[in-house]
DNA sequence: ATTATATTTCGCTATATAACGAAATGACAT
DNA sequence: ATGTCATTTCGTTATATAGCGAAATATAAT
């Protein structure tokens, strides 16, 4: 038996809200990420482990990066229903909103590796 | 706005998921779910605290003793969607099914105050 | 092979949370 | 008003979690 309370700690931190918020708009990697969110890029790796882990994520290896994406099929019926209407569960905070501005700026090739 | 990550720590803590659903069998007070839990009266206390003020429960003065109940009209429409199917969202793991018997042997006016 | 870049893992620190017992509060009964 | 019992608040401690930088790993390019 999963441990129940998994996947509410999964969501319990704010920033891996505005991850599962922004790869609602597209996939990204870790350091998109770490811009984004302006975390260490070991913090962000962990965030994402976790949300991997809980079922709300999945990661797709492309040569050097690692794309991370909303899990398409989650096995968790419970994950999936808060996937498929993720604005429901997870509220446009401020915060959220810039991110998504932001997030259509981001472009990898400009900002990893500087 | 409402934190967005409040709801789901309330649910982030298996003692607390273990008195949503024992609750959703019938209203307990401290004592009772201090029985159940094989907690501190304060700790108790600090959990239905927290899954009140998270909208989860109510409370009903009744003399001295306080019940605690599900809230029968939350605010807040993410916390109508799990009260209203709380099994899909907390799994019936073992320690909540021995709960459940427990709960019905469970008598206020024996246990409380000896 | 060596270098460069993206990511992960590791060791550490700071903060948050859960737990307790003791003291304070509230409500009824005497 | 005093005592009793249920509950809450407070102060403390132990554990969990979030964050960082440095080291380790993985892949691509030279």
């Amino acid at each position: 038996m999963e441990d129940n309370t998994k996947i509410f700690k999964a969501l319990s931190d704010l920033n891996r809200l505005r991850i599962l918020k922004a790869l609602q708009t597209k996939t990204l990697c870790v350091c998109e990420i770490k811009e984004l969110l302006d975390l260490a890029n070991s913090t962000v790796s962990q965030h994402l482990k976790i949300l991997k882990e809980s079922g709300f994520i999945m990661e797709e290896k492309d040569g050097k990066w690692v794309n991370y994406k909303i899990n398409s099929q989650p096995k968790d019926q419970r994950i999936n229903s808060i996937l498929s209407s993720l604005d429901f569960w997870i509220y446009d905070e401020n915060l959220i909103i810039d991110d998504k501005k932001k997030i259509k700026k981001i472009d990898r090739n400009l900002i990893c590796g500087i």
